[in-house]
Order: C-alpha cells, then structure tokens, then sequence
DNA sequence: GTGGTCTAGACCACC
DNA sequence: GTGGTCTAGACCACG
C-alpha cells in the first residue's frame, strides 16, 4: 500500500493511516475488494502497536469505507466511483470544507487561488 | 456577530467558537481592526464559561488572525484580502485540503461535483 | 523531574513548568520518550490545579516538545541531539537573543562576559 | 533612531520600542545623555497612541536605561561600556538566558552552533 | 488509569 | 472596563 506514517506529527498515528487509506481510495489505488494488509503485518512494518493500526480500520469501518471480516481481514468497501446515494455525508462533510476553505481565505488566500489549489487536489486523484 | 455554537457537539465549543470567527473573517463580515466581543460579554451571551471564551480567542491568535490585548480587548488582526507572505500557512494546509477532499471522493463525489461545492462554498464568503 | 515552581512569581505556573520541561530536555535529563508526570500526579505534588499543569504541557506540545496522548500520558518527543531540519525556529528564536543579549550589553556587560556566561550556561546543559 | 514597530506582531508596540532602544544601547548608538525623541513625535511617526510610547519609555526607565524628566525629555543613562556595580541584575537575568538558550538546545541546536549564534548577535553589537 | 473539556467562580494587573 | 491566571471541582472518552 505504499503508506508512511511519521512518528513526529502532531496527527495520531491511526487517524494519519486512516487519511492514507482515504486518499488512496480517491485516487484509486484502493478497489473496491481489495484486501488491506493484515493489521499484525503492518503493525510490525510500521513498529507500531497493532491496536493502533485496528484503531484506524475501525475509523474507516465506521465511515463505510472498509468491511472488517475477523477470518479473512478487511478490505475496500466502497468505489469511488458509485456515486452516493446517502446525502447524509455531504451534510455532514460540507460544514468541514467550508471551515477548512474559510481558514485560507481568512489567511489571505484569494478565491482563484484557493481554486486553483482544490483543483490540484482533485487532479492528483484521477491521474493515476 | 450572529454566532451560535452548540452544546451537544463533538467539536469543543472554543473550537466552534473558533471555526465561527474564522468563516467571519473569510466572509468579510470581520474586518481588520473590529474589536471581538468581550470575553465575559460573549460567555454570558452563550452562557458558557468565559474561559472556554478565552480558549477559543487564544486558538485564533496563534493563527495569528486576532491580536488580544489585556487593556483594550481582543481585534481582528488579518486582512482576508492581504495576500499572504508566509508560505508556511499554504504547506500546512494543503495536506488537510487534498485528505478532506480525498475524502469526499472516496465517498463516491465525483470531481465536477466536488468542485462544484467548493464553488459554492467560496462563493459563500464573497456575497457579503 | 524535580522540579519547583514558584508561586510568588511573576511568571505564570504553567509557563515556570514549561520553562523547568525545555531545561530538562536542554539537559538531556529529559529524553525522547521519556514519561512526564502525569497531569493530576503532578498538579498533587506542586499543589496546583491539574488545569495549570495540563496548559503548560500544552504549550510543549505546540513546540512540538512532547506529545500528548489522552489515553497514555505525554511523552518527550524531540530530542536535543536530532538536529533541526526546519529553519522557521531560528528565524524567530534569533531575534529574542538578540534583544537578550543587548540587555546585557546596555547594562554594561562586556561582550566577552557575556560569552562567558553564555558559555557556563551551556556547560551547565552537557554536563549530566 | 531610525526605529522600526511592527503593528502585526504578537509583541506588544510598547515592548517593540522597549527591545529596539534596549538593542540601540547595545550596539553603541544611543550613548549616554542621548535624547529619545519626545512621547508625541514619536507617537506621531508610528502612528500610534502617546501612551504607548510612554509605556515604553517607562519599562526603560524602570531597568535603569533611560531618565525621564518632564520638562526636558527623556536620554540615555546607563553606558555599555560603564561596568556594572549591581550583581542583581545579572542574577535576574542569567535564569532567562538559561531559559532562551535551552530552548534553543531542546530544539536540536548544538552548543557549538548556539555559541556562534550568539557571537553573530555580540558581534553586531560592536561593529558599529 | 490517562488527558480533555467545562463550570462557576476568584483575584490580579492594567488603564 | 479588559483579558490573564488559577482554583476546586465535575464529567467525558478512551483503553
């Protein structure tokens, strides 16, 4: 799966795996039924308490991402490219962007730039 | 300046309070040099305690958004429409950008739809 | 960590606490990993408010100097003799020298008194 | 006195002027029986209320660097180059720099790159 | 057990 | 009047 975590960041490091397996399902190197690695393997690859990396699993289960099967592991949930039919996400998620967006623009950052930016973002997702 | 914060959040309420003057500040509706409300005044107006107040005023200086001064009260210090000079602020932020928007994608959002609430939430902060 | 605060000072306990934690780590007394007191131990011993301590361990954590974990404790994180990859320290840490050392020198400190104090402090640091 | 105040700082106006005057000292170019322009000029020129000026001056006046006479201004009092008579300053001030330099240390600065760090600063100070 | 959050006050310094 | 600091508790989530 390609993930690091790093030791020094403020960002626990369940919810920094969390975030990696969020990205990785957007930019589609995670499909749908593919399998993550076994909590104990990548615990012991990151020298990191396993309970630590179940944590993050468990955060993607409760999201809906990940199926959490104790015989045969875990693995991607959704596609991300089925379109939800749940519109109790977006209500959730919009509220988060917009304090996310309002906190550049509040530092300066123009409206075309902040554009500009999230437009990176969503290209790095589909290039590969 | 039409704040509400709920108590039954999961998010603190300085946080609130913190994400609320930040969406002020990227709408315009607080300008350099407007004086918050008092602490006190604010924490009777919630009925919060006014150290929850302080905490939250606290948070924003050292976003370096508002200035507190003892005698005279606690002002906006950034100008929305004063471009940035520190690119420290952009290095930090984008990380947070690409994993919130990661995960609206992985949610099943495709771009243009993405884009589109981006839109509309930048558009929120102009209209006023 | 044998530490004392002193209440009757100016200086605010939690700061006093800050200060005794960024000289212990300066030391090498406190090393990376190392368990700091836990909030309410350490708020018993000194016979201050657990509040009081928990902000001064907060202020570490915004230095990045401990990391702080709710469910086990807080943790020296830095390590005095991992060199500094981020240069943003320096620029704001040089001119607080700067204004300390001309303190010095305007009260009539010759520059190589100054260097020698500066040098017996920074024994004082290798020592243990 | 070629002064420059910066209103976006966290450090108050008053102590900005305290810290440049104090650096003035230092590094020779404010000698003794100098005058310090007068609260209004200065005031006028920062764009800043008198008062604040007058703080200022008062925090100099309070260490011993300057002598405020009503009718005829306020100069420069301590020479840096008059030895100090008064041990208590340097027992004020040595537990400070002990501080600021094991700041530097915990952060991963060696104490022979500290030790250039300060000279850099003393030098300034005498090559003018 | 840990830290995080919050209350309902108090007193302080400053102007 | 302002914010800053601090007390002496409380309850919460997490493991």
């Amino acid at each position: 799966m390609d993930i690091q975590l790093d030791a020094t960041s403020e960002v626990p490091l369940y919810q920094q795996l969390r975030d990696r397996v969020v990205e990785g399902i957007a930019a589609g190197r995670l499909r749908t039924g593919e399998t993550l690695s076994p909590v104990r393997r990548l615990a012991a690859a990151f020298g990191v308490n396993p309970a630590t990396i179940g944590k993050g699993y468990d955060l993607l289960r409760g999201e809906g991402l990940v199926t959490i099967n104790a015989k045969s592991g875990t693995f991607v949930r959704r596609d991300r490219d089925v379109p939800l039919t749940d519109s109790n996400f977006v209500d959730a998620w919009f509220p988060r962007l917009v304090t996310l967006l309002a906190e550049g623009r509040a530092q300066g950052l123009g409206p075309e730039r902040i554009r500009e930016i999230c437009d990176a973002a969503l290209e790095s997702f589909e290039r590969e």
